[in-house]
DNA sequence: CTTGATCCTCACGCGACGTGAGGCCGCATC
DNA sequence: GATGCGGCCTCACGTCGCGTGAGGATCAAG
């Protein structure tokens, strides 16, 4: 078999055949008179392993390593870690991300040092966050935000809302009061999603960050108390 | 502001700052007589708004084309969507390298060839899941399956108690095959955990890989029916 | 014998720097 | 003023897995 053909047949290019030869990884085992490489079936087979653990994500030296001594289960392992690692990184960088874009929408026409601030409050959040909640939860709650962010735009208006009939000095156990008591635990439930653990998680979280939370727009414990006794129950 | 000062500084190195001048990015406004980079106060600016942006991990050129234009909403979301790309590819890698790991803990002295055929196997499982479940169902299937890998390990020794019974042709009915029912209807449960929806793509998944299933070791149509009729219900 | 496809061997480019090599500059000490 | 040491300077190569030519030899068919 020559290069083109064994190119053909394996979708890889001729350059990356020359390439692995380079490297030591897959050498034909003949040339023909004036040089052309000459693949025989061991050869194929070899560059058949090393497609298949490159698609494993290995670097070609570790693929070289492999093919000589055989030990998968240590350097798989190693490598599943590594893989792990760079998940969780690209993960919580895709956080921020998400963040900042999704704040753009509400700035028209953002200058530098809006976006920078932004990147500083969405990291500081998401960091908060971590403290809270498990990775995995994170990524939940992040879910849920997205496909409901609708939702999650009704806070200003329902805070608003409550502040105002706060400051009226309007008695909690006002039907309008808890009409919007109710909407206010539609929120919360569309967020935690009847798991208690996550809504004493938020709750907790809330209050060991009372500053932050009243300075991006959230409610301070009066509020709290104040919906809290708006509450049929309460 | 000397080089190695402002390295220090900001965290960065020497070589670093160098780099992002050699690109365009922070180009110190003056030089002393001898050479010497000078940065003055813009330029630190400068530099901290380089810093944050790569945080985010843009490459230099569109760092510096931010700068430039500011054209931040585009950008942005563009790089948002090739880093959900890269996170989707990862978090597929991540399914096959952890499923080969894990079944090279039951091959003692795996040989290359046991090695290709797990992640043959295991990518035509991860793929064949894909088509079931969502992402996020695959994500969260795989999670449970990694916290309650003992709870899995069950499988085979139901199995083969069931087909136990049923060579035997014990009435599905008699308390035993009941009981086996009742093991296996806990299985399924902390797999699915009550959620209707996974329970139903499972058993479809299963109805139209038949041939895969009972090679992978598991339960034909037979035994289902025949669990089935065991179950208190049926 | 010609022609088009395939093959060969260099060798540079990518991205964001790390890591020297070899030499100049600045400040402190003797 | 000489010495020494640490910081600064400018090249320039290495990284990883190839892509992409450049320039030339070879192969199979007409």
């Amino acid at each position: 078999m020559k290069v083109g053909e064994l190119a053909a047949a394996t979708g890889l290019t001729v350059r990356t055949l020359h390439h692995w030869e380079e490297r030591g990884l897959v050498v034909p085992s003949a040339r023909t008179a004036s040089g052309h490489r000459v693949y025989d079936e061991g050869d194929v087979r070899r560059v058949y392993q090393v497609v298949a653990l490159r698609e494993l994500g290995l670097p070609l030296e570790a693929i070289s390593g492999l093919l000589a001594s055989g030990s998968f289960g240590a350097v798989l392992a190693a490598h599943l870690e590594q893989v792990d690692a760079r998940l969780a990184a690209l993960h919580s960088l895709r956080g921020t991300l998400a963040g900042v874009v999704e704040r753009l929408h509400d700035v028209p026409d953002p200058a530098l040092s809006d976006v920078l601030e932004m990147i500083d409050e969405v990291s500081r959040v998401n960091d908060t966050f971590a403290q809270y909640f498990t990775p995995e939860q994170v990524a939940e709650l992040q879910a849920r935000r997205a496909e409901g962010e609708a939702t999650a735009a009704e806070w200003p208006g329902l805070i608003a809302a409550v502040r105002a009939e706060m400051d009226a000095g309007t008695d909690p156990a006002d039907p309008r009061v808890r009409e919007l008591a109710a909407r206010w635990d539609r929120l919360l439930e569309s967020f935690h999603r009847g798991d208690p653990e996550l809504g004493a998680r938020l709750d907790r979280m809330r209050v060991e960050n009372t500053g932050e939370v009243i300075a991006a727009g959230g409610p301070d414990q009066a509020m709290i108390d104040y919906i809290g006794r708006a509450r049929p129950s309460g």
